[in-house]
DNA sequence: CGTGGCCTTGATAAAGTTCAAGAGCCGTGG
DNA sequence: CCACGGCTCTTGAACTTTATCAAGGCCACG
C-alpha cells in the first residue's frame, strides 16, 4: 500500500498524471538489499534502473589492486542505473547498498513505452542526466584540476552549502568513504584534515566538523592553497 | 540549400519524419567558428545547443593556474551544449574551436517544444546522453584509478578499435593535446611515450603511433604496470 | 635565416601512496 | 561487567609518481 504515494514523491515522475502514475505502480517491483549488498555489478545488463525509497546506494568503480573510486551516492527519491536504460548496454560501474534500502526497479521496455507516451516524462529524465552530467563535469575537474586540500574544502563547502550554509558539519558516511568520494586514500584524508584543523580552517571530532574559516576553505577551493 | 540534408545526417534527428527536419531546418542558425575560437564559456547561459557539422571542439576546463583538462573532443555529427538546455542553468564547461568549425545551432524553446511533440526525438537525445556518461565514467576511472601509462595505453586501444584494430595510429591533435585529454602535461606524456617505445610496446614516428605489443598494452590499461 | 610553436630531456621538488604499527570504539559473549 | 575481536581512524617513514622549472632541438612559415 502506497506505491502510487511513494512514487508521485519521486521527482522523476513530478507532473505525471494519475494514470500513467498508476501504470508505473503497475510495471514497478519492489526490492530491498541489505547494507553491503551488490545491486549490480559493472559489465552486467540493465533492464532496467531503479529509485531509491529509503537507504543509501553507492556507485563506484574499482581498480585490479582494490582501491574504490565511488561515483556518486544516491539518496531516497533519486533514480539510478538508467544508462543501459536508454543505450542499450551493460552497467558501466557498480551499485552497493550503504544501509539497508528499499528500491523501486523499473523494467526497461514498460518505461521506454511509457516516455514514448508522455513528453514530460522524457523531460524531466533528460534534466536528471543533465544534472549529472554537470557533477561528473565537477568531479572530474576536481580530480584533475585540483589536489586533495583543494577536492575537501569544496566538498565541505558542498556541505555546508546544502544544510542552509550550516558551521557545523556531520559526516554521514564513514571518512574511509569519504576518502574514495574525494579519490584518495583515507591515511591521506587524515593527514588533510589534520593539517586544516592546524591552521584553523576546521575543527574535527569524530564524524563532527565544524567550519571555522569559510573564507579560506573558499580560496583552497579555489587556488588549491591557502 | 543543405541544411535538411545536413540535418538529416544527424544521428540525434535520426528516424524523425521530414515534417519534424523542416521544422528543425526553420529554427537553426548556421555559424562558423575560426580556429582558436571560444564558442562559449563556463558560466555562459545556455540558450541552445550546437551540432557540429564540419571541423573539430573541445570541451574543457581551466585551473586558476593555467592547467587544462580537455572533456571531450566532438566531431561532426555530434551535438554538444545541450546539459543547460535541460537543466536551465548555465554551461559547466568551456568550447573552442580547434580547427575552422561550421556548427547549427538550435535554440532551446523551439528545440523543447519539437522533443514534447516528438519522442523518438526525446530518446535519441536520452541515447547520446548516457552514452556520454558512460564515456564521463571511463574518464574518472581513468582519471583516478589509473596512473598516466595505464590510461595512454587505454587510449591508444580506444583509437585502434575505433580504427578498426589498426596497428597504425596517427594522432589527429597535437601531443600537448593529449597530454590535456588524459589529466596529464606533455613532459610527462613525452617521458612515458619514450619509456613505452624502450619497452618495445610502441613505435613512435612524430604523430604516428605504431602499435608493437597490444596485449602489453592491455595488461599496461588493466593493470598499470607491465 | 630567424622566429615561434611544439616536443623532448634533465634535474629538482612536491604530492600522494604504500607499508606498518598502534589507538580508539563498539558489540558480543563469556 | 569486562575482555576480546573487528573495524575505523591516525601517525610515521620510505618510496613512487608526477609536476615544475629550465634548456635545447626540430620544423614550418614568413
Amino acid at each position: 500500500m502506497g506505491i502510487i504515494q511513494d512514487i508521485a514523491t519521486i521527482p522523476l515522475f513530478r507532473g505525471l498524471p494519475d494514470k500513467h502514475l498508476e501504470d508505473l505502480a503497475m510495471i514497478v517491483v519492489d526490492q530491498v538489499f541489505q547494507r553491503g549488498q551488490v545491486i549490480f555489478s559493472e559489465g552486467d545488463d540493465g533492464n532496467g534502473f531503479f529509485v531509491a525509497i529509503t537507504g543509501r546506494v553507492k556507485i563506484y568503480k574499482m581498480s585490479p589492486d582494490g582501491k574504490e573510486q565511488i561515483l556518486h551516492i544516491f539518496e531516497p527519491g533519486e533514480p539510478f542505473g538508467e544508462v543501459p536504460v536508454f543505450t542499450g548496454q551493460q552497467f558501466p560501474a557498480n551499485a552497493e547498498a550503504m544501509k539497508e534500502c528499499r528500491l523501486y526497479f523499473f523494467p526497461r521496455d514498460s518505461f521506454v513505452h511509457l516516455i514514448k507516451k508522455n513528453p514530460s516524462l522524457a523531460l524531466n529524465m533528460l534534466a536528471i542526466l543533465s544534472k549529472r552530467l554537470r557533477r561528473f563535469t565537477m568531479l572530474v575537474e576536481n580530480l584533475s584540476l585540483k589536489e586533495v586540500p583543494g577536492r575537501l574544502a569544496a566538498y565541505l563547502l558542498y556541505l555546508s552549502d546544502k544544510g542552509e550554509g550550516a558551521r557545523d558539519l556531520e559526516l554521514s558516511i564513514t571518512k574511509g568513504q569519504l576518502a574514495s568520494l574525494l579519490g584518495t586514500i583515507p591515511e591521506t584524508l587524515s593527514r588533510i584534515l589534520g593539517k586544516m584543523s592546524g591552521q584553523g580552517l576546521i575543527e574535527t571530532e569524530g564524524p563532527k566538523i565544524k567550519i571555522l574559516d569559510p573564507r579560506g576553505l573558499e580560496d583552497l577551493a579555489e587556488w588549491g592553497h591557502l
